[in-house]
DNA sequence: AAATAATAGTTGTACATATAACTAATTAAG
DNA sequence: CTTAATTAGTTATATGTACAACTATTATTT
C-alpha cells in the first residue's frame, strides 16, 4: 500500500494520474498548513507574505495595486486590506502616485526586507528538516511543478 | 530562465533545493486556489471538503469528532463549526453517542456521497485540463510528494 | 468641451478560520 | 463515595477572505 493510501486510509488507486491529483490536493493542504505554522511566529498570513515577496521582487522600485495583483497567485482577494495591514505593521509604505491620482505607489520597507530575509533563513532550515529531497529529486520536482502550473 | 523565475519575475536561483522549496510554496498556493475555484460551484470550503472525504473513507461507519480530527491535515480548525455547516447543508448527520454522551456520531449522508462523486468526476476532468502530466510523470510526482510529507 | 466609458482603488457585508476559554461527561485517585 | 483530573466537544472573539456595490480619477467619444 502506498503512503498516500495510508494517509487517507483508503483502498489502492487504480489510476496513477488520478492518484497524483488527489495527492496534489492532499499535499497542497499539507504544505499550506506547514506554511501557516512557518509564518505564524512572524505574524504574517499567506497573502501578506505573498504580497511582501512580490514587492521585494521589484525593490527598490515601487508598484501600484494592479501591478501587484497581476503577480499574485490568487488575484481575487482584497489587496487594499492586505496592504493596510502591512502598512500598520510598517512592512510596506504607500504614497499617492503623482502621475495618476487613482494609483498608490506601494513599496517594501527595510523592516519588511529584514523580515523576509529572516524567513528565507528559516525556509532553508525547512529544506533539510521537512522536504527531505536530494538535489536530483529537487530538480525533478521543479520540472513537474512547473509543468503543473502550465 | 526557468518557469518559476519567470512566474516570480526574479533572478535565477543558485540552489535547486531552495528553488524547490519556493516552488512548493508557490505551487501549493496555486493549487490551493485552484481547489477553491473547483469547490466554489459546489458551495464547499477546503475544510468542509476534507471532512466529507474523511467521513466517506469510513462510510457506512460513523466517526466522532476526535476520529475525524486525527485524520485531518490541519487538525487545528474548529471542527464543531465545520460539522454544523455540513449538517445545515444536509451532507452529514450527527447523533449523540449512546456509549459516551460526550461524543457525537458523525456520518456522511447519501446527499454528501452524491456531491463527492460529482466532485470526483470533475477532478478527473481537471486531470487532463490542468495538471498535464503523463502517467510516468504522475508516478514520479506521487513518489516525490509522498517523500515531502515524510 | 460635455457626456460616457473605463480604470484604480475603497468600503460594506457575509462568511470562514484560528485560538482560547468554557461546559459537560467520564475516569482516576484518595 | 467524593473530589480531582482528563477528555469531548462548544462558544466567544478576533482576524482573515471573498465578493459585490461604490467613489474618484482618467481616457474616449462625439
Amino acid at each position: 500500500m502506498g503512503k498516500l493510501e495510508q494517509d487517507l486510509q483508503q483502498k489502492k488507486f487504480n489510476n496513477e494520474v488520478i492518484k497524483a491529483n488527489i495527492n496534489i490536493l492532499f499535499t497542497a493542504n499539507f504544505i499550506y498548513n506547514q506554511i501557516s505554522s512557518y509564518l505564524k511566529p512572524y505574524d504574517l498570513t499567506h497573502e501578506q507574505f505573498n504580497v511582501l515577496r512580490i514587492l521585494r521582487g521589484k525593490h527598490p522600485e515601487c508598484m501600484c495595486q494592479k501591478d501587484v495583483l497581476s503577480r499574485m497567485v490568487a488575484p481575487k482577494s482584497n489587496l487594499t486590506l492586505i496592504v493596510k495591514k502591512l502598512v500598520t505593521k510598517k512592512l510596506v509604505s504607500v504614497a499617492q502616485s503623482p502621475k495618476d491620482k487613482r494609483e498608490y505607489e506601494i513599496s517594501i520597507t527595510d523592516l519588511g526586507l529584514g523580515k523576509l530575509s529572516i524567513l528565507d533563513t528559516e525556509l532553508i532550515k525547512q529544506d533539510h528538516n521537512v522536504t527531505k529531497l536530494s538535489v536530483n529529486e529537487a530538480i525533478q520536482l521543479n520540472e513537474l511543478l512547473d509543468k503543473i502550473r502550465g
